[in-house]
RNA sequence: GCGCCUAUAGCUCAGGGGAUAGAGCGUUGGUCUCCGGAACCAAGCGCCCAGGUUCGAAUCCUGGUAGGCGCGCCA
């Protein structure tokens, strides 16, 4: 386990408050000046009750703190100011790295507990676009912050493979498909077939009607829809694996909505039980009007379920079979209303544990400004983009480092690396206009810049050959302190990131540590100084840091490139 | 109409009660006797409006304004 040093300074100044003061409150932050120390505590809010100045009181205080970690405490104005002392806490975070490696700031506060995450669940029969790719990355993300603070991730693709869509899909394909075509390009044509369908359907919307009846078929067995969707179902599978390979991104369950179809008589049958269903319009609803809600659809009027009904199901599944200490939903923004009834209906139904749910949304990929559809054909393909940004990373490749070894690899990683990074560095719920532009910018705030960083630390260290790790390190410069005291701060950042379920802290965590090393980097010079094994300690801590915060995000470091 | 979300630099975004509001992109200028220039240094540009709470508000509250999303048989 991590030596919290922020912990360590509050139990320090908790210590001496209690010594010399009724009033123990107080708060500690990060003076934006660093010459103003590493710690501040405003004295503000005790002037009212002293009826003293702030400043009277940060002299009084001062003289009485102590402790090992401190090298300095001053009164400055209002504040007290702690410098700590910097050899004693960049052995310690130095000699940390070094001994916990990739373990480098995990916590044990999951003890082990499972967290289910509901992630990626792309559509059956649609292409795999730069939406899907949100929910992919973020939920990979978030499930290893949760394996970071101690929980135990279950990844579940909740794969889009039920519903009316499939009836319209099976509708199109039966009046305008074609076997051969589907082998051939099974997504596209797939696609094509449902861009006719609601073409067609708005000249005539009898046949919106139809595709109804044949989703209502499908879900009582009827063998002929039922082969074709599995068709559908398997053609769309080979396609996302090849992508999921991509990505790197792997399950462990793939339990699409269909799993659930022979589970939702139990949904309706316990909410029948406990009396909340109510007839509405024709359709089987659970009422939340005491919640000024609208009513939770559980049944159509023609007796088809619907994705409330599913959703109902899976969490009684999910509950007993991996008794989730929380219930992770990695959704776009625009279901929250639809996650918010779903648990009401469970709490009504007197499921306690239906606060263990947690939908996690995040903002839409927009293009030009405008939603893309899939129904328009307005969507840009994952695969092209990462395609494309392989082929410049390559390109980048054989202009800088043209004797590189495994240039295919590493392209790889840098390419996908840029898009991922670009994906996650920014809060989720902020909605990102897509641009090539932006995707395929490898300079400043970007995955490349942090794999460069880290693929420049490797070369020092592949260079320096062997070192003795020199854990005390001798802090002379300014711009080594920043980045040890960069250092000191990410177990705070991990436990924050996943309390937020929010990986761009984690990204800018990352990105701050890299720029304070560049700036380091070009004004201290490694291998030839006489502190060299002591810098290289550092260059190993930073390297191992930065490729501990890649790996969280779900991108590859490679050790050069 | 109602509900939820958002508004910070030319652009994309951090900062979510405290000392001089930070990055990147773009622009301009610089660093090359360079351990990897996918880098570093510097210049420049500023918290949507109006009230309120507070010793102190970009940050919290209320009301505007602008934009996005959602509101029953799609998921």
């Amino acid at each position: 386990m991590t030596m919290d040093i922020k912990k360590m300074v509050l139990q320090a100044l908790e210590q001496t408050l209690k010594d010399h003061w009724t009033d123990t409150e107080f708060t500690v932050e990060k003076p934006k000046n660093p010459d103003f120390g590493d710690y501040a505590i405003p004295c503000f809010h005790w002037a009212k009750s002293f009826k003293r100045s702030p400043q009277d009181i940060a002299q009084q205080l001062t003289p009485a703190i102590h402790h090992p970690l401190f090298s300095k405490v001053t009164a400055v104005g209002p504040y007290i100011n702690v410098f700590l002392d910097k050899t004693y806490v960049s052995k310690e975070i130095i000699h940390q790295i070094i001994t916990l490696k990739e373990a480098f700031g995990s916590n044990s506060d999951g003890q082990g507990s499972n967290v289910t995450i509901d992630l990626s669940a792309p559509n059956i029969a649609k292409p795999f676009s730069m939406g899907h790719l949100r929910s992919t990355v973020i939920g990979n993300a978030i499930a290893n912050l949760a394996e970071k603070n101690g929980y135990t991730p279950i990844r579940i693709n909740h794969l889009g493979d039920w519903g009316t869509q499939f009836g319209k899909l099976i509708v199109a394909y039966l009046k305008w498909g074609s076997e051969e075509r589907v082998k051939e390009q099974p997504i596209s044509e797939l696609l094509s077939l449902y861009i006719k369908f609601h073409d067609e359907a708005e000249k005539h919307p009898e046949l919106v009607d139809e595709g109804r009846r044949y989703f209502k078929m499908l879900e009582d067995g009827d063998p002929q829809t039922r082969y074709l969707w599995n068709w559908f179902r398997e053609e769309s599978l080979q396609e996302f694996f090849r992508i999921y390979d991509l990505l790197g991104v792997s399950f462990d369950h793939i339990q699409g909505e269909a799993f659930y179809n022979d589970k939702m008589d139990e949904v309706v049958e316990i909410l029948n039980r406990k009396g909340l269903l109510e007839l509405s319009e024709g359709a089987l609803v659970v009422k939340l009007d005491e919640y000024d809600f609208p009513p939770c659809l559980i049944q159509k009027s023609d007796g088809a379920t619907i994705y409330a009904t599913r959703d109902l199901a899976t969490a009684l599944f999910r509950k007993r079979n991996f008794d989730f200490a929380r219930s992770l939903y990695v959704v776009g923004s625009e279901q929250s209303l639809h996650f918010k009834q779903v648990k009401l209906a469970l709490r009504k139904a007197d499921f306690k544990w239906e606060h263990e749910m947690v939908h996690i949304p995040f903002g839409m990929m927009l293009q030009d400004g405008k939603k893309m559809s899939t129904r328009k054909g307005r969507i840009v393909l994952l695969e092209e983009v990462l395609n494309e940004a392989i082929d410049l990373a390559h390109q980048i490749i054989s202009e800088k480092n043209p004797t590189l070894e495994n240039k295919d690899e590493v392209a790889k990683q840098i390419g996908i690396g840029a898009v991922i990074f670009q994906d996650l560095k920014n809060f989720r719920t902020n909605d990102v206009d897509f641009s090539f532009e932006q995707m395929l910018n490898f300079d400043g705030e970007t995955g490349p810049y942090l794999q460069y960083t880290h693929a420049r630390c490797h070369s020092l260290l592949r260079k320096a050959g062997s070192f003795i790790p020199e854990t005390s390190y001798p802090i002379t410069e300014q711009e080594a302190w920043i980045i040890i005291s960069h250092l000191t701060r990410f177990d705070e950042v991990v436990k924050q990131a996943w309390e937020d379920y929010d990986p761009s802290k984690i990204a800018r965590y990352a990105l701050d540590l890299a720029r304070h090393f560049n700036s380091y980097y070009a004004k201290v010079r490694i291998l030839d100084s006489e502190d060299r094994d002591a810098r290289l300690s550092l260059v190993y801590a930073v390297a191992t840091v930065i490729e501990e915060c890649l790996r969280v995000l779900g991108i590859k470091s490679p050790p050069s490139m």
